[in-house]
DNA sequence: GAGTTTGAAACT
DNA sequence: CAGTTTCAAACTC
């Protein structure tokens, strides 16, 4: 899997950052160097921004998809240009908009100067392709089709195919991000079957026509390794954490051929491990990727959300492994996992021992597939202090199981006579057996506290979907959280507990009734946490043994939307009139129903008291809103003082406007330099020449430049602005 | 921040 | 199941 790699992320211009999509399948051993750009030195500075580097497995390219040099040479039907690079080829084209390969033609070295190189190539010793197309079409076709005869003829080598979607197809003088992705297509598999297509930063299809593509949301970490963890946990929370739960199966060697893998959002907060599937006990990795595309199975897109707000999906190829067992709670807004035992699991493909290398490199991120959605609500990250970022790229992070016995997440307790019923443990709970006690013991956690537990590398949880009502919980998983939508959920994180007396182990606490550990809590003598464990499995038990819904949502959600959303038990307000947030209608925003058992309701539709307050709640919000939006303005306005500070053109001594530099006038000279490489290609001239003429027009561009600026700031000066 | 009010949870 | 107590959040000053 690539991601792109945060050294990478801190070159890229924004709308790169704004990357959708990228997309690759693990190909250990094939990640090689290429840029679109000779050996030459001069114009290796040139386009030193499009390598693509092997840590990242990527290019990306800044460039406006209609320019006259790939206009006409598309209009021309040139080849698409292959460049030769230091034993491997790159296939550089571009869709047009009719469909049509656009030829970016640029200098090529070493070879005679007008041939094409495919045919060359294709003779060379183990040779691999990087075919990079440019498209600007929403309807683009794989890639592989795009290029046709092309790829064709290499099936029988290593190729690569990088696709640049356009995200915008608007004018050519707008703006254009480029989503890049890259699929290697195995020698056994068709075209057709083994690249995923791309475009405006979406996998449109994937070879499974029944499993959609799912989407896992990781929260890119920012330079802090997971050594510096303390107390090696990982915290995923239902209600805290950004992050959706992650979900990771294991091979089980008593697995059952009606199971079937579990596709699920994994969404990784910061420092937090991504828990990887490993479901194949005999598929190399690269067998496991190759496998699943030659038999059609689902993708599974990993959102990398950065810090910074930037995002990349990797795609996962999703193997549909028999090993996979989840828990799901039929009416629960959370899923339970279960965690079995692997023996046998392993990624054979790499029997030298653990995923050491990145995640490019790693063992297969194999997301299981299946029907179920395994999520977990977003919300703010409240638990972040806890949890040490991790860079993406760190090995730790793919996690992935091998030859070596599973190991638990958590100190998970064996207490075999707590039996818990899995329709009615908390929110989040994360069923984990006992050490050696295979899936005996069980240890109940929210799932907020998976991320704290210890960070093995090889933390697996196994998950079945065979449970009812898998397809119900995918459903639910997408709705909002307890009547809530996912923003309302994300950007309201439950307050701290003030426990005194409760020790946190009854439902007066919050945290404990929403199947949370206290965190950040101002409660005292608390008990709800992992070194609580005991005390605090009895304690549930014992609300469930009082009330076997005691854990699960109060406001329920009707089928026709909010206006169906009722309190399950109703209310029993007394005196407050059900106008404040004592009731528990009222403060979950809906109305009193007929089960409420409360005197002088006032919360009701027609109720003027009522309306009157939601009048008032509606100023309210909109000032704050109001507010929140000046305050986003103002600080954007900081940021782009402070970054209009950066820029240093001289030109006579002074600064220069900074936002004369736009995206159009970067777009426009990279324009002029590959005209200019086209030019020098049509002309024959020689690869030193061809520099010259490139460097030359780079510096006639970067003249032109300062030249506008300083008009621009003269003009600026002379009218005081 | 302290004190009061309130209603759900817990208990009898 | 009803009444009472406990508890912590919501609310007021």
């Amino acid at each position: 899997m690539d991601v792109v790699s945060p050294e990478l992320n801190s070159l890229l211009p924004d709308e790169i950052m704004d990357t959708e999509a990228i997309e690759d399948v693990p190909h250990p051993g094939s990640q090689l160097p290429i840029s679109i750009s000779s050996t030459s030195s001069g114009l290796q500075k040139l386009t030193a921004p499009f390598t693509i580097s092997a840590a990242n497995h990527q290019i990306i390219l800044n460039k406006v998809a209609s320019s006259q040099a790939t206009e006409a040479a598309k209009s021309a039907g040139t080849p698409p240009q292959v460049i030769k690079q230091e034993g491997q080829k790159l296939l550089v084209t571009a869709i047009g908009k009719s469909g049509q390969p656009i030829v970016l033609q640029l200098p090529h070295t070493g070879n005679k100067p007008g041939i094409s190189q495919t045919a060359a190539d294709t003779k060379s010793p183990a040779p691999q392709f990087k075919v990079v197309t440019i498209g600007g079409r929403s309807d683009l076709k794989p890639v592989v089709g795009s290029v046709g005869n092309q790829v064709t003829t290499l099936q029988a080598q290593q190729l690569k195919t990088v696709q640049i979607a356009k995200k915008t197809p608007a004018s050519s003088a707008a703006p254009i991000k480029f989503i890049i992705t890259k699929t290697v297509n195995s020698k056994t598999l068709s075209p057709q079957t083994s690249v995923p297509p791309v475009i405006a930063g979406r996998v449109l299809t994937q070879s499974s026509p029944v499993i959609p593509p799912r989407t896992i949301n990781l929260s890119e970490p920012h330079n802090t390794s997971i050594q510096s963890l303390p107390g090696k946990k990982i915290a995923i929370s239902p209600l805290k954490t950004p992050s959706k739960v992650t979900v990771v199966s294991v091979a089980s060697p008593t697995s059952n051929a009606s199971q079937k893998s579990v596709a699920l959002p994994v969404n990784v907060a910061l420092g937090q491990q991504i828990l990887t599937v490993q479901q194949s006990t005999s598929a190399s990795p690269v067998k496991v990727a190759t496998s699943q595309s030659a038999n059609i199975k689902p993708v599974q897109s990993v959102a990398v959300g950065g810090v910074g707000g930037s995002q990349f999906k990797t795609i996962i190829p999703l193997a549909t492994q028999p090993n996979v067992q989840q828990i799901q709670v039929p009416g629960s807004r959370f899923h339970y996992v279960r965690l079995v035992t692997a023996t046998t699991a392993s990624s054979t493909g790499q029997p030298s021992g653990p995923s050491t290398s990145s995640i490019q490199t790693a063992k297969p991120m194999v997301v299981s597939t299946g029907a179920v959605r395994m999520s977990v609500p977003i919300v703010p990250p409240q638990t972040m202090k806890q949890v040490a970022p991790k860079p993406l790229t760190s090995a730790a992070q793919v996690v992935t199981t091998t030859q070596t016995q599973q190991r638990l997440i958590m100190p998970a307790t064996p207490l075999p006579q707590i039996q818990p019923n899995f329709t009615n443990l908390p929110p989040g709970t994360v069923l984990a057996p006992a050490p050696g006690g295979g899936n005996v013991g069980y240890a109940v956690v929210p799932a907020q506290y998976v991320t704290q537990l210890q960070q093995s590398p090889f933390v697996t949880l196994a998950s079945s979907s065979s449970f009812p009502a898998s397809a119900g919980i995918q459903t639910q998983a997408r709705l909002p959280l307890n009547g809530l939508s996912a923003a309302e959920t994300t950007s309201r994180p439950r307050k701290p507990c003030n426990c005194t007396k409760s020790q946190c182990l009854k439902l007066y606490c919050d945290c404990f009734a929403n199947g949370e550990f206290c965190n950040n809590c101002n409660c005292n003598n608390c008990f709800n946490n992992l070194e609580h464990e005991t005390e605090r499995l009895k304690a549930i038990k014992t609300c469930l043994d009082r009330n076997p819904e005691a854990f699960k949502p109060k406001i329920g959600k009707g089928k026709e939307g909010e206006a169906d959303r009722r309190h399950s038990k109703g209310c029993n307000c007394k005196r407050s009139g059900c106008l404040k947030n004592y009731c528990e209608c009222y403060e979950a925003k809906i109305m009193c129903s007929s089960i409420c058992k409360c005197i002088g309701c006032k919360n009701f539709e027609e109720s003027p008291e009522r309306k009157t307050l939601m009048h008032l709640a509606d100023a309210a919000e909109v000032r704050v809103q109001q507010q929140t939006a000046a305050k986003t303005k103002l600080s954007s306005q900081i940021s782009d003082l402070l970054m209009r500070t950066t820029p240093v053109v001289s030109s006579g001594g002074g600064r220069l406007p900074y936002t004369f530099v736009t995206k159009e006038v970067l777009e426009a000279t990279c324009e002029c330099l590959l005209e200019q490489a086209k030019k020098a290609e049509q002309t024959h001239q020689p690869r030193a020449e061809a520099e010259r003429m490139i460097l030359e027009e780079f510096g006639h561009c970067l003249m032109r430049i300062i030249s506008s600026a300083g008009k621009a700031k003269a003009d600026c000066a002379s009218i005081n602005c």
